[in-house]
RNA sequence: GCGACUAUAGUUCAGCGGUUAGAACAUCGGUUUGUGGUACCGAGGAUCUGGGUUCGAUUCCCAGUAGUCGCCCCA
């Protein structure tokens, strides 16, 4: 017991001293980051396969890639987002670089797009111009369920028309999307929130409204009132919800070309096969969206509705805000975590990875040395091929064979090494033939073929 | 920012105020020579951190941290 003890004590000892000489004296745990997290290999199957269709979709919608970087200038957000919405507030990762400049690590994708479209001069390229974005963006926020510190976005966004069409299309897109991925039982929440202008008349309507019921409203919301009366109507309690009910709306309040856009872009939803409904008290958060505002939720659960997969709207004014021409612009983002927990959720279809349906195996120095550029023989010639160099004994390596599945086996040892053979093994029969090395890859795709034929009659 | 619950091998879980903290799966090795799947044998590997109560804490209490889940916000 004694010895054990000491034991411990060395190891720990050994640990701080390591840890102290690498670095600081802040402990070094083996974590990630509050609400932060590895995608590990068993989790590829489902990212490959949203990764594919979103990226997939893109192109047969007409959308070009591109590819912004994480780290952008804090105004960009604080002029898109507005200096008082939450994100900026509260969930901003804010740094200093050493030139002193004020960055932060981007908390979205649409103000990044807009900034490339206006500094490369996108606004001369045909209009209008379809941009798709994926990639992590990083926010501040308690960490739950479907909400992470760094997740990842997939965003279409289009510049440079304001036809409604286009609206209908992108929500079009989006419910292809999860289609395609599984993903059914979707319900789209569809609003207006008009212009700027307008919306700032109706804020001094519903600021009166509020006033006038003031004593109704919990102290959270009252404080609201002045600030961003908006965003009262997300409140979820049944004082709130009553008092919200019989205010005014906006979608009612609406100048004549906000609602015509409204109207006509509905009368194309209607064309699409699309579960939307009217929710008249969507607002997003986000400061520059105009006009049509949208959400996508699963539509099965209550839990499911409650947490967005993906969202969007138009954002008309943002890169006038920019500096930009004035350009119109809709656009919508996926939550790709958010759909990835859905189609685990409705246990979707994920994408199958390659399985190598060969193994080479080798005995001795001599063959593992030939067993190298054998092996990239096999590789460049298109066959997944498994090793275990770093084993000798034959039998821990058929034993790793036979627990990849593979078809076949091929054995290199002293003799074969100097006759310039290998030994294929067929694993599911055992039998096993000697094959010259200039005839293996020809003989790998015969039997491999025949194999597989067998697999289907089965 | 607020609240609730949780914390033991890589994973899923046992367990007890007091000898050596168990199991399953996983990993690695072995059951004679250059032949896998099954079986048998074996090995390594854990009480989140810091305080307190106690003769003694992995167990009880407090704090921190992290995880999970709500609220808020959003994707």
């Amino acid at each position: 017991m004694a010895s054990s003890k000491s034991a411990k004590q060395k190891k720990s000892v050994a640990t701080k001293k390591s840890a102290t000489s690498a670095r600081a004296e802040e402990p070094l745990a083996m974590q990630t980051l509050r609400g932060m997290r590895d995608v590990l290999p068993g989790d590829q199957p489902y990212w490959q396969q949203a990764r594919k269709v979103l990226e997939r979709s893109a192109v047969e919608y007409g959308f070009s890639r591109v590819d912004m970087p994480v780290v952008e200038l804090a105004s960009l957000f604080e002029r898109s987002l507005g200096r008082d919405s939450e994100i900026v507030q509260k969930q901003l990762y804010t740094l200093t670089t050493k030139g002193n400049e004020r960055a932060v690590l981007r908390p979205e994708l649409t103000s990044s797009v807009a900034r490339a479209y206006i500094q490369h001069g996108m606004a001369i390229l045909p209009q209008p111009v379809k941009l798709f974005a994926m990639g992590p963006v990083y926010r501040y926020d308690n960490p739950q369920e479907g909400r992470y510190r760094e997740f990842y976005q997939a965003e279409y966004n289009i510049f440079g028309e304001q036809d409604p069409v286009l609206d209908a299309q992108v929500v079009q897109l989006a419910h292809r999307v999860l289609k395609n991925l599984g993903v059914r039982n979707i319900q789209f929440s569809v609003n207006s929130i008009g212009t700027a202008e307008t919306r700032k008349e109706y804020v001094k309507l519903l600021k009166a409204y509020f006033r006038s019921k003031k004593t109704k409203l919990p102290a959270q919301q009252r404080d609201m009132i002045d600030k961003d009366p908006l965003r009262i109507f997300d409140a979820k309690d049944d004082k709130c919800m009553q008092v919200c009910a019989g205010a005014p709306q906006l979608i009612d309040h609406l100048d004549k070309d906000s609602r015509d856009h409204f109207r006509r872009f509905l009368e194309y939803l209607d064309e699409l096969n699309v579960p939307y409904m009217i929710d008249s008290q969507l607002v997003r958060g986000l400061e520059y969206y105009t006009r049509t505002v949208f959400e996508i939720s699963a539509s099965d659960t209550p839990e499911s509705m409650r947490r967005a997969l993906g969202g969007g709207g138009r954002f008309d004014g943002l890169v006038e805000s920019y500096g930009g021409t004035p350009t119109p612009a809709i656009g919508f983002a996926f939550g790709i975590d958010r759909v990835i927990g859905e189609m685990r959720r409705v246990k979707a279809k994920r994408y199958h990875v390659p399985q190598p349906r060969v193994f080479l195996a080798q005995l001795g120095e001599l063959a593992k040395k030939k067993s190298l550029p054998l092996f990239a023989e096999i590789e460049q010639s298109g066959i997944l091929v498994a090793e275990s160099f770093g084993r000798g004994a034959l039998k821990t390596q058929l034993r790793h064979a036979s627990k990849l599945g593979v078809d076949l086996t091929l054995i290199i040892g002293q003799q074969e090494a100097l006759d310039e053979t290998v030994i294929v093994k067929n694993m599911l029969t055992g039998t096993q033939e000697t094959v010259a090395q200039k005839r293996i890859v020809s003989f790998i795709k015969k039997n491999l073929k025949e194999s597989s034929k067998l697999v289907k009659t089965k």
